[in-house]
DNA sequence: CTGAAAGCGCTTACAG
DNA sequence: CTGAAAGCGCTTACAG
C-alpha cells in the first residue's frame, strides 16, 4: 500500500540497506548514490514506517501522558507544556484521563505499555510505589508529578504543595482568622496529604486547634465544593475562612457564600490552589496559590527526555516553586 | 526483554500459532489446550505487542486528534468527548496542537501518518481539500470538524456556525442596536467565513449597511480581543454592540469596555460564541452561542469509528445544533 | 484441532 | 562505499 524501502531501492537501483542508510543519515555514502536515492525518495514520497522501525529499535517516539481530567482547567496548560517540548523532537503524545480512579490508571498504563510508548508522564492518583513493579518496566522511564518516586526508571517532579498550603493558611491567620475550614480534595489524590499537612501545621504553629470535622474530603470539582462549603457554613456558622484544596473547590465555596448571603471576603474569606485561568476573571477575584502549569509540563517532559538519554541514571526529584497570589477573596 | 508469544508457546508446550489463536479468540481450540495456554499467559504476564500486530494487520488502534490549542477552553471538553468513546474500545489518542498554523498542521498529519494511526479527527485551519490528497490516504479515514469534506475517506461534523452567528446578531438588532462591530477571528479559521456571513446577512436583512472596517480579524485570544475592541471603540465611538467570533475575544472586549469606562451591556453590548466554562462565571456574565463541545467530540469519534467499520462508504456531514444563551452582557 | 512457512517494513551486525 | 542474511513479534493463508 504505502511506499516502502524496497520500492525506493528498486527505483534507485540500490539495495534496501543503502536506502536505509541515506534516510537515517548514517554511515558513509558516495555523493552520487546519495543523490540518486534522495531523488527516488522524493519522487515516490517515501516515509519510513515508524512501526517497523520500532519493532527492531524498541523506540516508538511516543510517550503517554496520564492526568486526572483534561477538562479540569489545571491540566490543559500542563499538557501544552509537555507537547511543546515533545513535538519538535518528533515525539507524539497519547493523552489519557484517569479520573483519579486507580483501576483506570492501571488499565491506562497497561494500554500504553501495549503500544510500547518510550516513557510515561503521570499525575498519579494512588500509591505509586505499589504500582511501579507492574507498570515501570526497565527501559521505559516514568515521570511522576507530585508523588515522590526514585529509582533507575522512575523520577518525580514535585511542586511545593505543603509550602503553598501553609502560606495560604498563614495569610488567613495573619488576617485574624481563627476559624478556618478546609475543603481537602479526594482521598486518593497525590496532593491531599501535603496540603492538609500544610493547613494543620500552620494552625498548630499559631496555637489554633485543628478541628477534624472542618476538614472535608471530596472530589475536586466545583459542584462538590459548593455542597461541602454549604454544609460547613450552615452547621458551623462561626467559620470565617475556607482554604480549598484547589480553585474549583474554592469556586464552589464562593458560590455557596453567595447563596447563603455571606459576603466574600468580609463574612468569609476564601483561598484556592492552582491559579486556574478563571481565578483572576471572576468577581471577587480568587486569592490562590499559583503553580506555573506550563512550566510544570515542560519540566516533566524534559525530565523524561533526560531519563531516555541517560538510561538507568537515578535522578532526585525536581521541585517547582509555588506562590501565594493575593486577590480579593481572601 | 518482554514476554513474547514464543515464550508462552514454549511454556505451554504448543506452537506459536496456537497461542496466537487463544489470545485472539479465533478458530477452534480444544478446552485442554486453551486452559494450558491461558495458564501460561497469566503465569508469564504475557501481553501481545500491538506494534508487531500492527505491522501485519495495518491496524494500530491509535487515532490522532489535531486541534487548535488545548489551552483554548473550547477544546478540553471536545477532547474528553473523543477520549471517552475511544478509550473503552481500546483506542489510544495522540493529541496535537496546530495553533491554526497550516504548515504545522501538515507536519502533524504527516507525523501521525508515520505512526500509522488508524484515523484522524481534525479541526482544520485551512482549506482542507487542497491538503486532502496529501494527508488522507485510502484506508485512513479523516473526520473534519466544521470544514465540509465528502469522500470515501473523509467526512465532516459541522456545527451551525452561520445560524448561530445570525441568531446572535439578530438578538442585538432586536434590542435596537444598529452599530454592531464584529471581532472576526483568524483569517485561516474554519468558522470565520460562516460566522462573518451570519453577521453580514443578519445586518443586510434588517437593512443595516455592513461596514467593512468594523469587521476586525485577529487571533482568537483574549489579549487580541482587548486590543481590537479598544481600537474599535476609540475610533468609532458610535459602536454600541460587539459580536465576537468566540468567547475569548468577547472576554477581551469586556476587558476593553471596563478600561474605557463603557458599561456592559448599557453602553456596549457584547455577545460571544462557544459558551466556554468561564462564560457564566464572570460578571457581567457573557451572552453567547452555545455548542455542546463534549457531544461534538463524541460525534466526531463515533463518525470515525463508523468509517473504520464500513471502509469507503461516503457519509454526508453530521450537523450539531447551536443555541443562543442570553445572559447579562448582551 | 494444531503446526511450519512466509512476510509485515524496517535495522543490526557481519562481510566483501 | 555497498550488499545479503537474520530477526524484531506478530498474523495470514496453507497444510495436515
Amino acid at each position: 500500500m504505502a511506499v516502502t524501502l524496497r520500492d525506493v531501492a528498486q527505483d534507485a537501483g540500490v539495495s534496501i540497506k543503502t536506502v536505509s542508510r541515506v534516510v537515517n543519515n548514517q554511515g558513509e555514502i558516495s555523493e552520487a548514490t546519495r543523490a540518486r536515492v534522495t531523488a527516488s525518495v522524493n519522487k515516490l514520497g517515501y516515509r519510513p514506517s515508524k512501526l517497523a522501525r520500532a519493532l527492531v529499535t524498541q523506540r516508538t517516539d511516543t510517550i503517554g501522558l496520564v492526568l486526572g481530567d483534561i477538562t479540569n482547567p489545571f491540566f490543559p496548560e500542563v499538557a501544552r507544556g509537555v507537547l511543546d517540548i515533545a513535538e519538535p523532537l518528533g515525539y507524539n503524545v497519547f493523552l489519557c484521563n484517569s479520573d483519579a480512579d486507580h483501576q483506570r490508571e492501571v488499565r491506562l498504563l497497561h494500554s500504553l505499555a501495549d503500544h510500547a510508548v518510550d516513557g510515561v508522564i503521570i499525575f498519579p492518583t494512588y500509591e505509586l510505589e505499589e504500582m511501579l513493579d507492574e507498570v515501570a518496566v526497565p527501559g521505559r522511564p516514568l515521570v511522576s508529578v507530585n508523588r515522590p518516586v526514585d529509582g533507575p526508571w522512575a523520577s518525580s517532579v514535585m511542586m511545593h504543595s505543603y509550602r503553598g498550603a501553609k502560606k495560604a493558611v498563614e495569610h488567613l491567620l495573619a488576617h485574624q482568622h481563627r476559624t478556618i475550614a478546609m475543603l481537602a480534595g479526594q482521598i486518593s489524590d497525590a496532593h491531599r496529604l501535603q496540603r492538609t499537612k500544610g493547613y494543620r501545621d500552620a494552625l498548630l504553629e499559631h496555637g489554633v486547634p485543628v478541628r477534624e470535622e472542618w476538614i472535608v474530603p471530596g472530589a475536586p470539582i466545583q459542584a462538590r465544593g459548593r455542597e461541602s462549603a454549604r454544609d460547613l457554613l450552615l452547621r458551623y456558622p462561626e467559620i470565617t475562612a475556607i482554604f480549598a484544596y484547589n480553585d474549583l473547590l474554592a469556586l464552589g465555596a464562593l458560590q455557596a457564600c453567595h447563596e447563603l448571603g455571606r459576603r466574600v471576603p468580609d463574612d468569609c474569606a476564601i483561598i484556592g490552589f492552582d491559579d486556574i485561568p478563571l481565578a483572576d476573571r471572576i468577581s471577587p477575584s480568587l486569592t490562590t496559590v499559583r503553580v506555573d502549569k506550563y512550566e510544570l509540563g515542560r519540566r516533566a517532559m524534559n525530565r523524561l527526555l533526560q531519563m531516555l538519554a541517560e538510561p538507568g541514571v537515578v535522578l532526585g526529584p525536581a521541585w517547582m516553586d509555588v506562590e501565594l497570589v493575593v486577590r480579593q477573596s481572601g
